[in-house]
DNA sequence: GCCTGAAATTTTATACTTGAAATAAATTGG
DNA sequence: CCAATTTATTTCAAGTATAAAATTTCAGGC
């Protein structure tokens, strides 16, 4: 085999391994959040994700544009959302000057509930990224926002 | 506010950016190669990462073997394990020694049909990874690995 | 041998997730 | 204007996922 052929085989293999290793990465976090947020809040990690982009747009958010931000299906959102507006922390309002479209907003207890999961949840991240220093926290995030381009 | 206080909310900041930023390249990840593998092989991602564990143990694994692997619950495994033996690429053979326990092994036709994909798995991570460079996948691969220790 | 507790797996109930089909409303090109 | 297309959302079926309960078996002490 060539040199050239056995580099582009070690990149291939040194890819693979990012992969796997950050499949497992996501799966250890996900866990301990999902974990923590069912014993302490009982609730499930995609509500608190659906809080969070809702909190952070108070104007709401259409529900395309909320599966856009979680990049999940139109249909995933629609059934976390009726949950969501079940238990009184989120609730649909039809926009005007279009009938096929929803916004979907924080309540009140929304707005509260979520605060007080917000304030808890950023301590496990604290604790689970505590190994990282401020420029190992920026390096990553770096390398990481580049997997977010689309390669359609 | 004192600066020592400053510098504390700043890395909170930073480590759920990095959590946020990890979320999002994996499920961007995961959704390009669900839908190749959906297209290419009318397979989904958690039957293939199944296939990938057995392949790599070839004599087999226990149930729990394989979901600690996959960082699943056990009655995850079980259903998809039901459904590859229905397809006819995994069967599940008794532990002689314990009767309790099962070991799953890949069928010939199992280890051919993944070898298929993962031939083209790699392909599709290559092309996803490819903005990284040789120094780059290691650096995040080691930072990434340190994710995976017990928090507990 | 029998009992107690632990271990391996499955079952169950509930929730999440997807892709595709259905519905309904808006937009566009002729 | 109006048929055709596109857009926004929901519905549906199938599959994935968890936690907890249930089964079955094992292992140790008495």
């Amino acid at each position: 085999m060539s040199t050239t052929a056995k580099v582009i085989e070690k990149l291939s293999k040194k890819r693979l391994r990012l992969w796997l290793q950050l499949l497992r990465a996501n799966r250890a976090t996900e866990n301990q959040l999902r974990e923590n947020m069912r014993l302490t809040f009982d609730c499930t990690l995609p509500r608190f994700d659906v809080l969070s982009a809702l909190d952070r747009y108070r104007d709401g958010l259409r529900m395309s544009d909320l599966s856009a931000k979680l990049m999940v299906s139109n249909g995933n959102v629609t059934g976390i959302v009726d949950r969501l507006e079940a238990e009184g922390l989120a609730r649909r309002i039809s926009v005007d000057g279009d009938r096929r479209a929803m916004r979907v907003k924080l309540t009140e207890a929304g707005i509260a509930r979520f605060a007080e999961m917000a304030a808890e949840h950023e301590t496990w991240v604290d604790t689970l990224f505590a190994t990282y220093s401020a420029a190992e926290l920026d390096t990553l995030t770096a390398l990481l926002s580049r997997l977010e381009e689309d390669k359609t």
